[in-house]
DNA sequence: GACCAGGCCGAGC
DNA sequence: GCTCGGCATGGT
């Protein structure tokens, strides 16, 4: 099928560290989405995408290909910084990915770079998803309750770490109903967040990636290690703002639309 | 071998 | 309230 998208920048956009089973193969992407193998490829007009799926609702959604990004951009604040980001990373878009997975990818993680991520990721949908449809080898993210049935050393030898005890008790609560994911969209984004904050390993920059990536709170500013130094560097240059000023910062300057500019 | 990587948690001020 | 060490694992 053939998704319609103007200025859509499909290759930045899967590997701009927010979604991490993405791969490239002979010029396109391959991944799974909601439990749906699906290969992508960049064309001028759209987006071409070969999947098992005659619906088309639900990779709209996920790419967010109905979305102007000329209306988001325009309401970032006018700044030397955010123009050359916009002009470097033209067509970069945010997804709209399932909460679950989203959680548990961001539970797992802290103080990893990407590539260790998207290993890790990549062996528990291996050895604990289910296969799915697909002309090459293919797993779901496997759900809540299949994590909180495991034992800590299977996620251990995934090669997760310290993470393993955070990811079985979130798994735990999400299986308990302890947290409903499906209800957080209906909430306030303090609100939202409050609940996210609730499981095992997640603090404020977790529950924002989550709010941001997931749910589409388009005001949460995950801030990372990186966008901390940049932060710094670029709006405060030889001052030292305390963690709150900086906080206040990211939820004045940048506007409505300030996840969005978080990721360019 | 030391140091660091898209943090969070708990203890000690 | 804030600061700081510890937490696995793998790569420079």
């Amino acid at each position: 099928m053939f998704l319609p998208a103007r200025e859509y920048a499909l290759g930045e956009t899967l590997r701009s560290g927010q979604a991490f089973r993405w791969r490239a193969r002979e010029g396109a992407w391959e991944g799974v989405v909601r439990g749906r193998w699906v290969r992508l490829k960049q064309e001028t007009e759209g987006i071409r995408a070969w999947t098992a799926s005659r619906e088309r609702d639900w990779l709209e959604d996920y790419l967010q290909t109905r979305v102007e990004i000329e209306r988001v951009t325009a309401t970032f604040p006018q700044d030397p910084h955010l123009a050359g980001a916009v002009a470097a990373c033209s067509g970069l878009r945010l997804l709209r990915q399932e909460p679950w997975e989203c959680l548990a990818s961001f539970i797992l993680s802290s103080t990893k770079q990407i590539v260790q991520i998207q290993q890790i990721v990549g062996l528990v949908c291996e050895r604990f998803g289910d296969r799915v449809p697909a002309p090459v080898a293919a797993y779901s993210f496997p759900s809540a309750e299949r994590i909180a049935g495991l034992a800590e050393s299977d996620l251990r030898d995934c090669k997760m770490g310290f993470r393993a005890p955070y990811l079985k008790a979130t798994a735990e609560m999400v299986a308990a109903g302890e947290i409903d994911l499906e209800s957080l969209s209906n909430m306030y984004v303090e609100q939202a967040r409050a609940q996210l904050i609730k499981c095992a390993g997640v603090g404020r920059k977790i529950a924002d990636c989550v709010l941001l990536f997931a749910y589409g709170f388009q005001q949460a500013f995950p801030v990372d290690v990186w966008i901390l130094r940049a932060l710094c560097q670029l709006y405060f240059p030889r001052r030292r703002p305390s963690a709150k000023r900086l906080l206040r910062f990211t939820q004045t300057y940048f506007g409505p639309n300030a996840g969005y500019a978080q990721q360019y």
